[in-house]
DNA sequence: AAATTTAACTAACACTTGTTAGTTTACGTT
DNA sequence: AACGTAAACTAACAAGTGTTAGTTAAATTT
């Protein structure tokens, strides 16, 4: 676990192969509309016109999709907050910053978030990875609002409420990405900023 | 359906027994922990200390379980909103008073609140009368803040921007509110109006 | 005291679940 | 032409699923 090998990282150390991604994007799309729990391998199998016993040609099991989507969009988080924890600015830029993060992210797999958001309980082998990796994310967040207040930048209210309010926001937007078509995501971003950095009273 | 009947209104006509309603509690807490499809009859009976057919003594099915959760909280942020719609007050009122109404509904019914944001899919008989139910709030509640657009007293973004954050938030409390024991929901929702509607940017 | 009701029980059902074993088919390489 | 491999298949499994039927024991009503 965890060792750096081509550009795969942390504790996904294997590329998985084209049919292999197949499989986890089918998978991602039956388990947004329903939950991992109800989605079962025969649902997985006739989405993609074959036999339930087909899959495991691919795959070890069931959990290792879920494990596969959950944990390669965890570290993507973990990873892109770790360059704008390193990054030059201000407190605000920095949180400008992480709404693109997650509006990018989110944008390139909104099926995905939705099992980040709901399934990671049934995690089993990686369960205590990812809550390491949620909980790790979370600090930083807030180390971030923190600084901001202390330099003034910030509203001097409990940071925590500021950074539930904005990660609220900023983990369902899955849910409302694929509600627009046509979306510009740098619009949508600056716009996210607008109001959840500078409320939309007037 | 529909009928008012003593203090019960729209589509759930019948109060349920006192060991019906701690079914539906004990149910609850399980589907908060790991989502309905992955919660047993069985599960539920032995957290009561009975066995799974005893339950069927009292209900009619598993459905009828999820049903009332999600049925019963929609028609109280209903009936909310209709009050809130109807008083005399600026717009950003109003919005402090949406917020005051999920803060309210939430603290008092956490477990229920994750039923009615992340298994409503799983609803049956009634999923057509739930999605009304959720497309009209959600059209009451941009009604209100595109008039507060309209009289200036809200900025002009994308209304459906503004919608989405701050609904965002406010469905998401169910996970936050019972992390924080010794919670003041008074203070917590007029900190959560700082935040949602002034922003945090100093 | 007898009759009814309430709410638990045991046992079983038909069906679905994830998964394994063994087999077949098609295709690229030797 | 022979071989090896990838990826599909059929068949089956053990365990678990929601639910029903019939029974029992206690509490309540007549």
């Amino acid at each position: 676990m965890k060792i750096k090998k081509g550009n795969e990282y942390l504790a996904l150390p294997m590329k998985p192969t084209p049919r292999k991604l197949e499989i986890i994007t089918t998978a991602s799309t039956l388990f947004k509309e329903k939950g991992y729990s109800a989605v079962t391998m025969r649902d997985i199998a006739k989405a993609m016109g074959i036999k339930a016993a087909s899959l495991y040609n691919h795959i070890k099991n069931k959990e290792e999709i879920l494990t596969f989507i959950i944990i390669s969009l965890a570290e993507q988080f973990i990873e892109g907050l770790e360059d704008i924890k390193n990054s030059n600015t201000t407190c605000i830029e920095k949180l400008k910053k992480i709404i693109e993060l997650h509006v990018g992210i989110t944008s390139r797999n909104t099926n995905g978030m939705a099992s980040l958001n709901n399934d990671w309980m049934h995690l089993k082998d990686q369960l205590n990875y990812y809550l390491k990796l949620r909980i790790d994310y979370e600090n930083s967040f807030r180390k971030i609002i923190k600084e901001g207040v202390k330099k003034g930048e910030i509203k001097n209210i409990n940071p925590d409420i500021m950074l539930f309010s904005i990660l609220s926001t900023l983990r369902s937007l899955y849910i409302w990405i694929p509600q627009k078509e046509d979306l510009d995501t740098s619009v949508l971003a600056s716009n996210l900023s607008e109001v959840l950095l500078k409320g939309i009273n007037k």
